[in-house]
DNA sequence: AGAATAACTTCGAAAAAGCAAGTTGAAAAT
DNA sequence: ATTTTCAACTTGCTTTTTCGAAGTTATTCT
């Protein structure tokens, strides 16, 4: 990956400044989402050449890891690195600037509340579950699904 | 503007998710430029029309303002409004992001360091210096250029 | 065995970005 | 007072990137 510049804004935009990678790492931190089909029909329907495009970049630049699941297969699960969990600060503050500036968001109340009243708290909250999910090599047997 | 999706994340993305947003952003907060001919030769050199379409997005999104320079007249000053500098915590992550993964990072060491020990603290004299310089509609003759 | 699912690839079309040159109006120089 | 320079765009064209529809391959379900 050739920088325009080493300023880490510039940095952290040559990783996820495109319309679609904050996307696709939404759908992994706070969706549960996991596989490429899952990501596909979630939300603001990515094509599918552009979601394989960046699942690959990503995983280039080691954001995201994938391997066999083990339940199934054929299937391929995606995975967060610690890298990517720690960009999760990143994340939430655009949530709550999303959420302070769109009349019509999506965000519940009671979710603005926690991150004004307690940012730290909530962050380590998301953090442990994400490392919990991602980071321990183990998987759940998602039955509802 | 069309949203794709209510999701907070998104919305962000709606407004900054280009190449260059954030990047004019950055100069407007951290580098302290106000002019479009400061833009054009600060950094990763965007094209000239590049840079008119989005300041002109920006100011169309409330993000910022455009005035008669009151030094020069000839000149047009851009201004933040307080949509924008609420957006200050989303840049300082993404500075800490990338100073943290970036080994060539030009973030000294000593903004890192503030930012670990103290975010809240930097975080308001940022905000509070930005707030003096953008908001009160006066203007400071910088006889240094 | 046939259909459905999952994860991609390929390729033509559309959108965005980039570049060079031109325009407008104010200010500085001669 | 006239010319030159500066600042902030605007326009038109070319290149690059992104997008979307359809096709491919391998696996699993019925």
């Amino acid at each position: 990956m050739e920088l325009r510049s080493h300023c880490p804004i510039n940095y952290t935009l040559e990783h996820f400044g495109d319309k679609w990678s904050f996307l696709i790492l939404r759908d992994l931190m706070f969706k549960g989402k996991r596989h490429y089909n899952e990501f596909l029909e979630a939300g603001e329907r990515v094509s599918t050449s552009v979601l394989g495009d960046r699942l690959k970049k990503l995983e280039e630049a080691g954001i995201i890891t994938k391997r066999e699941d083990t339940v199934k297969k054929s299937r391929i699960l995606y995975s967060l690195t610690q890298k990517c969990i720690d960009l999760l600060p990143v994340l939430l503050e655009m949530i709550i600037w999303g959420g302070e500036n769109d009349e019509g968001t999506e965000v519940p109340q009671e979710f603005m509340d926690q991150a004004r009243s307690n940012k730290e708290l909530l962050l380590k909250q998301i953090r442990d579950a994400l490392a919990a999910q991602h980071l321990s090599g183990q998987q759940v047997d998602d039955t509802s699904r």
